[in-house]
RNA sequence: GCUCCCUUCGUCUAGAGGCCUAGGACACGGCCCUCUCAAGGCUGUAACACCGGUUCGAAUCCGGUAGGGAGCGCCA
């Protein structure tokens, strides 16, 4: 790409490590990730683990693993250190106490003594009420003494940020062009918890500007939350990056991506068999429209992403269009890829001749029967094929394999002249009978493959009487 | 309830007032190739949510309706 085609951009992925990576997290992060590259600038990984109770290493670890196999790479991150370190949440709290007390001095943020309980029944009457369930401001103008008084009772305060009345917070999203909110319709949230960690508006918002990140992209699911942070930022004068919202990806039904539509984490995917670039080459074009619409090597897709391309509406996950692109890369493996994928000691001639019969690995065990196991019984259609050809064919097939010897181009042209049979009512009952199926790779390649003793065995089998 | 977002073939999407009798891809059907199915090549069916307006002209602009979604959390 050209470089000054755009001006170099910081963009980051800031997971929570609570789970493993799902499909549509995966999507935004390679998204940050192509548009930085594509830019010519840089990516940052940074892990949002503020809520210690779910956050847990063995996530962090598949969660950088899952992104290292979808072939990203990160100039800053919590592995690789970097000017802004530590790139972990947990353990920038000496930086975050510095600004809760910034804020807390201009009088942008207060201490709240109210309980989980009190709060929740509040929301439960204001939305009763017909009212939008917002914070009452119970705290907000505690004199001194009612502050030592609920500290005294033991009260463990939060910390609430003071939303201003009567201003209006407009950006620019990236995806959606202009937005406009009105503060009055944003109650004073919590920026810090009553255990001292820090709440996700204040601690994401803080460090994609301490951390110098540009421009931030992420689900459509954050569109609103995005004055609360713009505030923030201003009242603590720092600079704010650009903000994106993409579409969300969901499930063939439309709705949230969740388990009972399959697969949804990426590692589900990886241990199926799936190729990454094949997932690489889906999440491309869901929600994004590249200036290529073939297939792309990994090593492309940032040249090709088109930020100005990302899509509002919410993306529909359909993994028949997965199973395309797999069969796409599939095809375009080395044989010491595919030898390696399919993971078995398979000799390079039958990689080669089931290769456009598999979509993952475990497509390739029935023809691994085939060539040198035992077949399984017959479905109802392959045993009409069987039926329909009769016993006197296969008589006359095992006369031609014995007289062939192995040669399938001589077997089918002596079968032919023995049963006057044609095309397919001459090849399907000698597959079915080989192979145990109606469709697969080429016969005669296949038919080398197998022991002699076992093809005759297999064509004996039809050739007798019931 | 309030605020915000979204709406083109079944699905992913192109489209930024005339190039659109709406293009491509997946899926599906047909044909070709191969004495077979699959693979491969070609081809077909199929969409502007609805109603008004602006305009000589609207998928594209404006308003409304309907439907879907998100946020309003000491979860991120």
């Amino acid at each position: 790409m050209l470089p000054h085609e755009s001006t170099p951009i910081v963009a980051r992925f800031a997971p929570s490590p609570t789970g493993s990576l799902h499909l549509g997290n995966a999507r935004t992060a390679l998204f940050s990730y192509w548009w930085a590259r594509k830019s010519g600038g840089r990516f940052i990984l940074r892990i949002e683990d503020t809520d210690q109770e779910r956050s847990q290493i063995k996530f962090r670890d598949a969660l950088l693993a899952d992104l290292a196999w979808l072939g990203m790479d990160w100039d800053e991150g919590p592995d690789v250190g970097g000017p802004s370190a530590p790139y972990s949440q947990a353990e920038r709290g000496a930086f975050y106490a510095g600004l809760y007390s910034d804020l807390e001095r201009s009088g942008r943020a207060y201490p709240c003594y109210c309980t989980a309980e009190e709060l929740e029944l509040s929301r439960k009457l204001q939305r009763m009420a017909g009212k939008p369930p917002r914070y009452a401001g119970t705290c907000r103008a505690l004199s001194q003494a009612e502050r030592a008084e609920r500290e005294a009772r033991g009260l463990r305060p939060s910390l609430r940020f003071q939303v201003a009345s009567g201003a209006a917070i407009v950006f620019e999203d990236a995806v959606h062009g202009t937005q406009r909110f009105a503060s009055d319709d944003i109650g004073d949230f919590i920026i810090r918890r009553e255990d001292g960690t820090a709440a996700f508006f204040f601690c994401n918002a803080v460090d994609d500007s301490a951390m110098g990140v540009t421009q931030v992209l992420r689900g459509d699911d954050h569109l609103t939350n995005t004055p609360r942070q713009l505030m923030i930022l201003e009242a603590l004068a720092m600079r704010a990056p650009a903000y994106g919202h993409v579409g969300l990806l969901v499930g063939a039904d439309g709705a949230p991506l969740s388990k009972r539509h399959g697969s949804t984490s990426v590692a589900e995917f990886r241990q199926r068999g799936f190729l990454s670039v094949a997932l690489l080459n889906q999440l491309f074009r869901l929600g994004h429209t590249g200036d290529v619409e073939a297939w792309l090597p990994a090593s492309q897709m940032a040249a090709h992403f088109r930020p100005e391309h990302l899509g509002r509406a919410p993306a529909r996950f359909d993994e028949a269009q997965l199973v395309h692109w797999q069969k796409e890369s599939v095809a375009r493996l080395s044989a010491e890829e595919m030898k390696e994928w399919l993971g078995a000691h398979d000799s390079p001639d039958f990689v080669e001749l089931i290769r456009h019969n598999v979509v993952l690995p475990t497509d390739a065990t029935p023809w691994r029967e085939v060539v040198s196991g035992e077949l399984p019984p017959l479905g109802d259609s392959e045993r009409h094929l069987i039926g329909a050809a009769g016993h006197e064919f296969f008589r006359a097939a095992l006369g031609a394999f014995d007289e062939s010897h192995g040669d399938f181009k001589l077997l089918t042209k002596l079968l032919k002249d023995k049963t006057t049979r044609k095309g397919a009512e001459l090849f399907m009952p000698l597959r079915v009978a080989l192979t145990g199926q109606a469709h697969g790779p080429e016969l005669a390649p296949l038919l080398k493959l197998m022991p002699a003793a076992t093809a005759r065995r297999r064509l004996e089998r039809y050739a007798q009487n019931p």
